[in-house]
RNA sequence: GUGGCGGUAGCUCAAAGGUAGAGUCCCGGAUUGUGAUUCCGGUUGUUGGGGGUUCGAGUCCCCUCCGCCACCCCA
């Protein structure tokens, strides 16, 4: 038995190299949300497991098996790490009485949690960024949703995501529907494979997408969603298209794609990317007007998406455009009685002006010291030496262009330095 | 959760049952306080972990952990 300690499977340390990707990601996805005035919101990890259960809905997968679910010894409450956030985001909603004055466009962002066995895009500790337009009953509200995503997809360098959208109509049309769909797969039973079967009494539509071919062909003589909408829902789903066609975005209709939420109505769409392998949706999101109501708020109607995190990277990897790290603009080096005191106080006046700077810490040689100052990527070495002390002056050289090295007084630092860096980048 | 493949130095990978290696990285040196190129030298390690077979196991067997792929599911 090993003594060492490492990470729980499925849950990931992000190291430096990569935290670069992810710091390039989270600023374009939040400026970006800023952008169509969506404002952040900020629910705990961690929330009462019957919130999930009833708005996700007892018999998804989610529920059924992948909760990280416990009870709390020390009060007896039954508590759940978050397998996704709309769920929190609309009691948060209903708890503070967010839609007093109209509606409201949010977003959240964090890590979500799914006991799922991992594998590449899909992990037990994974992270989403979510955008929620709540109050707003209408279409345009889901198509400014899934245009805005492909403004973020060009913004990120993103090609080869495709737009998948469907619309599932109202609860009792679902029902409607249901009844039809239970009653045709019963009549072809022995077609089923045990997943289906399972899933026909408890949630027929899930049969839908199944990839086993018998029983796709089963699905195939299946009676039709789409012609048991009202007109109402056809209405809605109409004015979608209609929307998107203006944007010029284009979509294909997936009439299987019902999504693994019970929470959804009418809007679903998903963005799925081919690049990923078998955890290709990047975006998936709908319209989920019941919800309110179901976790016991007054009723209001409700749009949003969530996307993975992991995911998006992945693909900005397989993009190939690289974030750029902020270098330091000087690595300090400093030798001799008293020169670490002396090259803190130059380092701390460069850094108020706005500079990073490294300042070399610990042992090391003078070439020793020069080695990391050329390997930090610094523009330039700052030399703190017996000489420049006593003239109290600071050495610059530069490190990426050739230029002569010079000497520069240690009062009025920063402009100097400013000035001399200047003309170095040009 | 089911099935398949894999795990050797920080990283990328060799070693066909017989002394664990290469490249890279890192560290030190090449005349006093000057990096990157070059040259010389050095550490890379319980071969993921545990057990078994064998004179001998990185290599074969069992268990376990982790990763990857597919199913499943979704972000």
């Amino acid at each position: 038995m090993s003594t060492k300690i490492q990470a729980v499977r499925g849950m990931n340390d992000i190291l430096p190299d990569e935290a670069q990707w992810w710091q390039a990601y989270e600023a374009t996805v939040e400026a970006w949300l800023a952008r169509y005035g969506y404002r952040n919101i900020r629910m705990p990890l961690v929330e009462h497991t019957q919130l999930f259960r009833r708005a996700i809905g007892e018999v998804t997968d989610i529920v059924e098996k992948e909760m990280y679910s416990w009870r709390d010894e020390l009060n007896g409450e039954d508590l759940t790490l978050r397998p996704e956030a709309t769920a929190s985001l609309v009691r948060a909603a209903i708890e503070h009485n967010l839609l007093y004055d109209g509606p409201k466009r949010l977003w959240y962002s964090g890590p979500m949690y799914r006991h799922e066995r991992p594998q590449k895009g899909r992990y037990r500790q994974f992270h989403q960024y979510g955008a929620e337009a709540l109050g707003f009953p209408g279409p345009d509200v889901d198509a400014e949703l899934i245009v805005m995503c492909a403004a973020l997809w060009r913004e990120l360098g993103l090609t080869d995501v495709r737009l998948e959208i469907n619309t599932i109509g109202a609860p009792e049309e679902r029902a409607r529907y249901r009844a039809d769909l239970i009653r045709h797969l019963e009549a072809h039973q022995d077609a089923l494979d045990a997943d289906a079967k399972r899933r026909l009494h408890s949630n027929p539509l899930r049969v839908l997408d199944s990839k086993n071919a018998a029983v796709q062909a089963v699905v195939a003589s299946a009676p039709s969603l789409m012609d048991y909408l009202g007109e109402a829902s056809l209405a809605h789903f109409d004015g979608l298209r209609a929307l998107l066609d203006a944007a010029g975005q284009a979509y294909v209709i997936n009439p299987k794609l019902v999504r693994g939420l019970d929470y959804y109505n009418l809007t679903v769409f998903e963005w799925i990317s081919d690049r990923l392998g078998a955890q290709g949706t990047v975006c998936g999101g709908g319209r989920y007007d019941g919800l309110f109501a179901q976790i016991g708020g007054k009723p209001a109607p409700a749009t949003g998406f969530a996307m993975g995190s992991e995911r998006l990277i992945a693909l900005m990897h397989d993009a190939g455009r690289a974030p750029r790290a902020r270098l330091p603009d000087a690595y300090l080096v400093a030798q001799g009685e008293g020169s670490y005191a002396y090259g803190f106080r130059v380092a701390e006046a460069l850094r108020e002006a706005g500079f990073a700077i490294v300042q070399h810490a610990g042992e090391g040689s003078f070439k020793s010291q020069m080695k990391k100052a050329d390997a930090s990527g610094a523009w330039t070495a700052l030399i703190v030496g017996d000489d420049e002390m006593r003239a109290d002056e600071i050495s610059f050289k530069p490190l990426r262009r050739e230029a002569p090295q010079v000497r520069m007084a240690r009062a009025r630092i920063a402009e100097t330095f400013a000035a001399a860096l200047a003309r170095l980048r040009d």
